[in-house]
DNA sequence: AACCTTCTCAACCGCTCCATT
DNA sequence: AAATGGAGCGGTTGAGAAGGT
């Protein structure tokens, strides 16, 4: 049996709002707030429409302090760096975002700085780097491909996913095959959300919150074809010591890097951030989110991020490690 | 000017999480 | 412990705008 539905989706009305409804929807939270009930908000404020509706209403567009507009540069850094690290969440990049509502970040993302930033990886100077940390990638864990075939030529051992715990939690995969002629422009369709278990293209598993993906890509040049293939990942790794008086510190690491197998080479970073269990208080100060926005501007003032939107850190001014 | 295609973004849908009963 | 229901989240949709032919 289905859950009941959250409102009488005949007697509400859908689509885009009034000026007469948002003033309606304004006047009333304004003189009475939300109350903690979203569901029963809509009949109190006289409108017939859904409580979710109104939520997304007064949280998108009417509440104070929203920002609209172009998005600076400053913030197309933070929201790459959030997602090379956290992947897609966009709640957790708006909080990050004064002003900024998930839903402009994720349509931001969707349209126009995803283009963007594909446009600046393929062009990197990185890619040529020597191939320093394949270990990364290395694990015992078997685990079968659909299709290996894009790693043919490279040291990466499609069996060994980023996490050693395949499971049903999701991952952020995004695949993609692409042609371009001449001036590399690559186009990337819509992500799927997809689970360990419909898995279709040949990727690697990051864990929990990290993604990895893959663009494949075909240039022209003076009518020779030439293809290679971009693989960019993020992802977390987690530990945790407990001490003797309940308390435990924990860490993680969050990856960022390409990888192009048709040059072989690999260019990756990772940040480590970090958080502590507080018995007393009984709950995770987690200071990797309450603190990532100083790391991200630590991040791009120390030029581990560049003007163009690349990710790379500098490699003299990280601390490496393995990850397995 | 008319038509077609692409882009943008507000809004919806359906899911998970979690508090309450 | 199980059922229920609201809040919040991320993915997707589709109407209107903008751009191209």
């Amino acid at each position: 049996m289905g859950r009941a539905p959250c409102c009488d989706k005949a007697n509400v009305k859908k689509g885009p709002w009034s000026p007469e409804e948002d003033r309606k929807l304004k006047d009333y939270i304004e003189t009475h707030g939300t109350g903690g009930n979203w569901i029963a908000l809509p009949q109190k404020a006289g409108l017939r429409r859904c409580g979710k509706s109104c939520r997304l209403r007064w949280l998108n567009y009417l509440r104070p302090n929203i920002k609209h507009g172009e998005f600076s540069d400053d913030e197309d850094k933070v929201i790459c760096a959030l997602f090379a690290s956290i992947g897609s969440r966009w709640s957790i990049m708006a909080a990050q975002l004064p002003g900024r509502t998930d839903n402009d970040i994720k349509n931001y993302w969707n349209t126009k700085l995803k283009k963007k930033m594909m446009n600046s990886l393929i062009t990197l100077p990185e890619l040529r780097k020597p191939l320093q940390h394949l270990q990364s990638f290395s694990s015992s864990t078997n685990y079968s491909y659909p299709s290996q075939s894009i790693f043919q030529n490279s040291n990466i051992n499609v069996n060994a996913p980023l996490s050693s715990s395949i499971s049903s939690s999701p991952s952020y995969l995004y695949s993609t095959n692409t042609s371009s002629y001449h001036d590399q422009t690559l186009s990337i369709p819509s992500s799927p959300r997809i689970n360990a278990a419909n898995r279709q293209h040949p990727v690697l598993q990051s864990q929990d919150h990290g993604f990895l993906g893959l663009v494949s890509t075909e240039t022209y040049q003076q009518g020779v074809k030439d293809s290679s293939t971009l693989v960019f990942f993020g992802g977390d790794q987690a530990s945790c010591s407990s001490n003797s008086d309940g308390s435990c510190h924990y860490e993680y690491r969050s990856t960022a890097g390409v990888y192009d197998n048709h040059r072989n080479n690999l260019s990756d970073s990772y940040k480590e951030f970090g958080g502590h269990y507080d018995k007393e208080k009984g709950y995770y100060e987690d200071s990797s989110l309450d603190s990532s926005l100083e790391e991200i501007k630590q991040l791009i003032s120390t030029s581990n991020i560049d003007n163009n939107l690349n990710f790379f850190v500098d490699e003299t001014k990280v601390e490496k490690s393995m990850y397995y």
